[in-house]
DNA sequence: GTTGTTGCAAATTTTTTGCACCCAC
DNA sequence: GTGGGTGCAAAAAATTTGCAACAAC
């Protein structure tokens, strides 16, 4: 998937990548090659990432331009805070995924696998704003997982399920 | 707030010191002053702590008999897995909470103050059940936390908020 | 007395930071 | 050319573990 980060074109439903370039101007941050091969490589398919797969992939990909594991670290954040990328903790550790061309969802979380399962319902957004108005609260986003244990793992086994569940 | 491990006592609606020492005794581990005194002190007062909060509480209130930084993170980890205490994370960090003798609950969470105020809703449970059936998810639990800011501190600031939210 | 527990120190894991060199603007 | 970026190594923060002394059973 080659893509530039053509700017002054369009400004309606541009591309992560074009977002991600106008976030750093307007910020009077540099477009490097480090940032652009990130964004490229996170955004070339749609599922849920940490820092070391990020790390890991990159490295392979590209094993003479890899990219440092701190730099990896400064972009996400840039792009969690560009609001391209959002951010939750799952196991105790940072876990990623697209907030970008993407309908909200919420996920159920396998404590066997470790698997993320997206779902959607439009009661969630209703129960948000009652729950607020009631307390004086402005929201601006919200996390819900549920836990549990996947059909597959459901079906492979019969064992106890991992005593670690740090949502 | 005295409170022995009374044993071979009634089995039902005990207290959580009660509870502990069944699970301890359970597993055949024992029930040690150090346990002993992290229940106490946890299940004192309800509010939300992590591990730092009860290491500094627990040293400051027993200088003497103060309890080692490992012990803590052990304890906790074997309250939650009695199912007397439930731990998320936030901003990067365990928390944890009652799980007993204590209705369901969700949180808001201000970004600002980082108060989490708790709230209770009988959808939950329904939206839970429904989706889980959706995708033959056998569910063991679930974490909804809304975001955003708080009523005081809407009042008290208008500047804009932590671009951290790490949920 | 046996076996699990504690505290210490050290290791691990995840993430951040200081700094000299480098590169986008 | 200049100011922000990168990579390195090292620090920080949170949590876990190995082990010898110790205490509950």
């Amino acid at each position: 998937m080659s893509s530039g980060f053509a700017l002054g074109e369009v400004h309606v439903s541009s591309s992560p990548q074009e977002r991600f370039a106008e976030y750093l101007q307007s910020r009077g941050k540099r477009i490097t090659s480090q940032r652009k091969a990130l964004v490229d490589h996170i955004f070339e398919r749609h599922d849920h990432f940490d820092a070391e797969e990020l790390i890991d992939n990159i490295s392979g990909a590209n094993r003479e331009n890899r990219i440092s594991r701190p730099t990896v670290y400064r972009t996400l954040n840039e792009l969690v805070e560009a609001g391209l990328l959002r951010r939750f903790s799952l196991r105790g550790r940072a876990v990623y995924e697209h907030d970008y061309g993407y309908p909200a969802h919420d996920h159920l979380h396998c404590t066997i696998c470790d698997e993320l399962i997206e779902f959607q319902t439009d009661e969630l957004p209703r129960l948000r704003e009652a729950v607020a108005r009631e307390h004086g609260f402005r929201v601006t986003g919200h996390r819900l997982i549920i836990s549990g244990i996947c059909r597959d793992c459901s079906a492979k086994r019969h064992r106890r399920q991992s005593p670690l569940d740090l949502i």
